[in-house]
DNA sequence: AACTCGGGGCA
DNA sequence: TGCCCAGAGTT
C-alpha cells in the first residue's frame, strides 16, 4: 500500500502528464451541469457534449423538460446510449426539482442523491464542479488507478476507494485530484493497454510492476 | 455480485 | 463485426 507521500509523488506526476486536466462537462449552471452528468453514463463525453449542445438550446428549465411528451425527449437524446431510462429519469428528476426543491439543485450530496438516476458519483461531481464543496468522484478510471498503483485494495468497493482517497489527500485537492486520475486512466493507464513501458510511475506501481515482469518471462 | 440498458466511436 | 464507454437501479 502506498504512503502518502508516494500519492502525492503520484498525483504530482499526473499533474506533469495531463497540466490541463480539467472537467470536460464544466457547464455554466448547476442544472446542465447535472443533466449533462446524468447522460455521461457509460458513454464518451465528447459524444455528450455534443448533444447537450443542441439539448441546451432547446431546454432550459426543469419545466422545460416536462413541457414536451417522453417520446420527443428521447428522441433528442436517441444518439445516447440508455436514452430510454435516462429521458425517463429526466422528466422524473425536473418533477421532483419543482415540487421539493423549489426548481433548484440542491446543494447538498445526500440530496442530489435521493434523485432519479444520480448516484454518488454524479452526485460527488456536481457538488465539487458547480458548488465548490470538497468532493472525490469516483468513476471507473478513478478506481481502477487507485487499484493498480496500490492507493487501495483491490476488493474496495467504490465507497471504500473514496474514503481511502479522501483519508490520503489534502481536502483542498479533492477536487483536482478526481480529474486528474481521470485523466491518467483515461489517456494513460487504461483499462485495455496501460501504457506501462513509458509510465512514470511505474516503480512504484505495484500492478504495473507485475505486468512488466510478466512480459519479460513471455 | 451479477445483470441490464444502448447507440456511437474506433480497431 | 466486436468491443468499450465520466453509472445507476433492480434482483
Amino acid at each position: 500500500m502506498l504512503n502518502n507521500s508516494q500519492i502525492r509523488y503520484c498525483l504530482d506526476k499526473m499533474a506533469e502528464m495531463f497540466p490541463n486536466a480539467h472537467g470536460e462537462l464544466n457547464h455554466s449552471n448547476p442544472f446542465e451541469l447535472l443533466i449533462a452528468v446524468l447522460l455521461s453514463a457509460q458513454c464518451t463525453d465528447a459524444l455528450v457534449n455534443k448533444v447537450t449542445k443542441n439539448l441546451f438550446k432547446k431546454y432550459k428549465t426543469p419545466e422545460d423538460y416536462l413541457n414536451v411528451p417522453l417520446e420527443e425527449l428521447q428522441n433528442d437524446i436517441r444518439s445516447i446510449g440508455l436514452y430510454r431510462n435516462k429521458a425517463k429519469n429526466i422528466q422524473k428528476l425536473c418533477r421532483m426539482l419543482i415540487d421539493e426543491y423549489g426548481g433548484m439543485v440542491p446543494t447538498d450530496r445526500d440530496e442530489l442523491t435521493k434523485l432519479p438516476g444520480v448516484g454518488r458519483k454524479t452526485a460527488n461531481v456536481v457538488v465539487s464542479v458547480a458548488f465548490g464543496v470538497p468532493a472525490i468522484a469516483v468513476d471507473t478510471h478513478v478506481e481502477r488507478v487507485s487499484k493498480r498503483l496500490g492507493i487501495c485494495r483491490w476488493k474496495d468497493s467504490v465507497l471504500e476507494v473514496e474514503k481511502t482517497l479522501m483519508k490520503k489527500v489534502p481536502k483542498e485537492e479533492w477536487s483536482i485530484t478526481h480529474h486528474r486520475m481521470i485523466f491518467f486512466g483515461r489517456y494513460h493507464c487504461k483499462a485495455q493497454n496501460p501504457q506501462c513501458e513509458v509510465c512514470p510511475l511505474l516503480d512504484l506501481c505495484r500492478e504495473g510492476k507485475k505486468r512488466m515482469k510478466r512480459k519479460d518471462q513471455s
